[in-house]
DNA sequence: TAGATTGTTAATCGATTAACAATC
DNA sequence: TAGATTGTTAATCGATTAACAATC
């Protein structure tokens, strides 16, 4: 994986001693440990805002399920998806998503919206309270430091594997010109 | 951006003088030369393999086309999707993925195949001579280096998120017993 | 005890930032 | 000249690694 020893002690440290010197790491209680750090032992639900290719894709994402995040509610802004059916949901209007935020305990939505609708999304969640973004607009959101956003930026990929591709067997400086 | 002056003059700078003392920087002549650097200054050609949601969701993404990566080809190793129309390609067969490659000269492929079918999919991509993959598997791959790879792992964007959700108004440190 | 393994401090390394010279 | 801006060296900071003590 990449990483030493040391790293590991060192990080798994920071948040406290889960070994036994001497004797080593108990894996399974290591697992329970790191799952209560990173939130993952009581579930999240979900919402996803934006009903187009990608919305629906995540909607059937299976991952989700099996780690407890839990997709209770898609969205659209277009009437024509109103009412449409994804994987047992039926595609609701924006009017109704921040009432459903909040009447629904929603923590965390993912966005899948065009670029131009994603700021006023992000304002609109926000507002409503949500705790947390998976943004998949190509816009950095900025919202207040209490509402976390992590960005899903193919484009970032994208330009780090073109690069990647060009330097390939090149010299560590490269050349370019 | 939450960049320094600094830190802009001394990345610039790793790769070259682009700028002119007490003058400052041309934006077009520094968006050229960053193209170049990431190597986008010229098209490149890629397949989709895995004909899920996910891979009909990218092949319909215009940011593909408007920056030059071209969608030229989607396998899927699901008999009943051969010739399928997605977008204007048909469906082709994993026995056709090799040979596509070579002939079509693809630079990329674009994994978006189930985590079992991973690792087996990524040698063959590499014995046909990709050059680099885009990764969406659950799976680290490992490849010989000169096959970059960039993953892109929902769930390690999904547990960050959980985390930072979490931790949200606690202190530095955080309390996680 | 001897071997093995974690916790913790110190050393090393690299990246970010600051400072200033060079130039328009 | 005065002000502004890049190039480049030095200082600072943080993260990774190494070393070793503590413990089984």
């Amino acid at each position: 994986m990449d990483v030493t020893a040391s790293q590991i002690r060192q990080d798994l440290n920071h948040f406290g001693g889960f070994g036994q010197q001497g004797y080593g790491y108990n894996v399974d209680h290591l697992y329970d440990e790191i799952s209560h750090i990173l939130g993952l032992n009581k579930p999240h639900r979900l919402v996803i805002v934006g009903a187009g290719n990608l919305g629906k894709a995540l909607c059937g994402y299976t991952y989700f399920e099996r780690r407890g995040f839990q997709v209770c509610g898609i969205f659209d802004a277009n009437p024509e998806k109103y009412g449409m059916e994804i994987r047992g949901l039926r595609v609701m209007s924006m009017d109704e998503l921040s009432g459903f935020i909040s009447k629904e305990e929603i923590d965390i939505a993912v966005m899948t919206v065009p670029k131009d609708a994603a700021i006023a999304v992000a304002k609109q969640l926000s507002g409503a309270g949500i705790k947390a973004i998976l943004n998949f607009a190509h816009v950095d959101l900025d919202l207040p430091k209490s509402v976390p956003v992590q960005n899903v930026h193919l484009s970032d990929s994208l330009m780090t594997l073109s690069y990647e591709l060009t330097r390939a067997g090149k010299g560590p400086l490269g050349d370019h010109g």
